[in-house]
DNA sequence: GTCTATAAGTAGATAGAC
DNA sequence: GTCTATCTACTTATAGAC
């Protein structure tokens, strides 16, 4: 199987994506031109046009293409067992998920202003789904005397702010592997749901 | 004492810092442009350009502003009592004063990426003595058999991170006062430490 | 599929009149 | 202190050659 194009073997599409990922990610959707996202692909401006319509579908792809990819790995997980034990399948999943891609999670968070009103909905939704998921595990928690907490729409919502968290301090070259760091979550949220 | 003008009773320069904070907030730094913020106040493009060097500036000043606010009410308030009373003081005030001022703290936090390198660097030395006193709190609980965590730095950014996430869905005309949702949040910050 | 060239508009910032 | 006018540079996006 011969090589195609050396350590260039991403075709352009691909690269299209990653290069704007990291510049958005880093500077911001509006501080990135178009300009700059070719000269880090390696092509001229005009280029990138044969991979999207315009700026605004390449932000709104980026941010679908994760959502669809963080529902896509639950769906495969499905929730099977004690509140207990998805809780804590759910909170390792999240941590380990997020940290995997830093840009990503930064890009769908931070630029949600910059969508156009229908992609926005369109984010909103598949982000919706995903806290529905954990507040169904700490409903059932409730229900079985697991968990106790004052507001479970208010505690869902907590809890994945307490673990999107990670994104802003975590470094792989720290001192905690991830492995370490899912278990300190858990820890925490373990008790800040617990009867 | 008369009145100088109306309703416009403010000068051009806190206007300007206003306006400047409103659409920062809205659509993000690098999206806004020096002439939509002197329309939002009713003057030229040019004349913002005595209240402020240039845009960069301006930022710095509404975040720096943020913090100064944020690290002056600490300075005011101390720090006596238990670690449990200090920790229920400091999660009420960190919910009420950022609810207070969502626009501050959603572009003090979104718009580090677009301040200069020095800014920066004084954005985040503020950032960390807010953090310092947290987790000074954390640690006094944790010595007196009070807390009891695996990991006071994480255990600070993780409970700073569930706190300010309130700012993602509180509106004031909903169902909860500030004051029920300081109660549901210490309700929860408690049990996430708790020894 | 990529290039060059360009259209049409906007950016931050400054100069000088009033 | 605010205005108008302007400089220089950059923006997204398109057209048409290769």
């Amino acid at each position: 199987m011969a090589r195609t194009a050396g350590s260039h073997s991403q075709t352009t599409g691909p690269r299209v994506h990653d290069a704007a990922l990291r510049l958005f990610a880093q500077h911001g959707f509006a501080a990135v031109s178009m300009r700059q996202i070719a000269a880090e692909v390696g092509v001229q401006a005009g280029a990138l046009y044969n991979y999207t319509p315009d700026k605004q579908s390449l932000l709104f792809d980026l941010m679908r293409g994760h959502m669809d990819a963080l529902l896509g790995e639950r769906a495969a997980r499905g929730g099977r067992g004690s509140p207990l034990a998805r809780l804590e399948e759910f909170t390792r999943f999240h941590i380990r998920f997020h940290l995997a891609r830093p840009d990503a999670v930064f890009v769908s968070y931070m630029e949600l202003r910059n969508l156009s009103p229908e992609n926005f909905a369109a984010i909103e939704g598949l982000r919706r789904s995903y806290e529905n998921e954990l507040e169904g595990i700490l409903r059932d928690g409730v229900a079985a005397g697991l968990f106790a907490m004052q507001d479970t729409k208010i505690a869902t919502l907590a809890v994945i702010a307490m673990l999107t968290g990670v994104t802003t301090w975590y470094r792989p070259a720290g001192r905690l592997s991830v492995d370490e760091v899912e278990t300190v979550y858990w820890d925490m949220v373990r008790k800040t749901v617990a009867a």
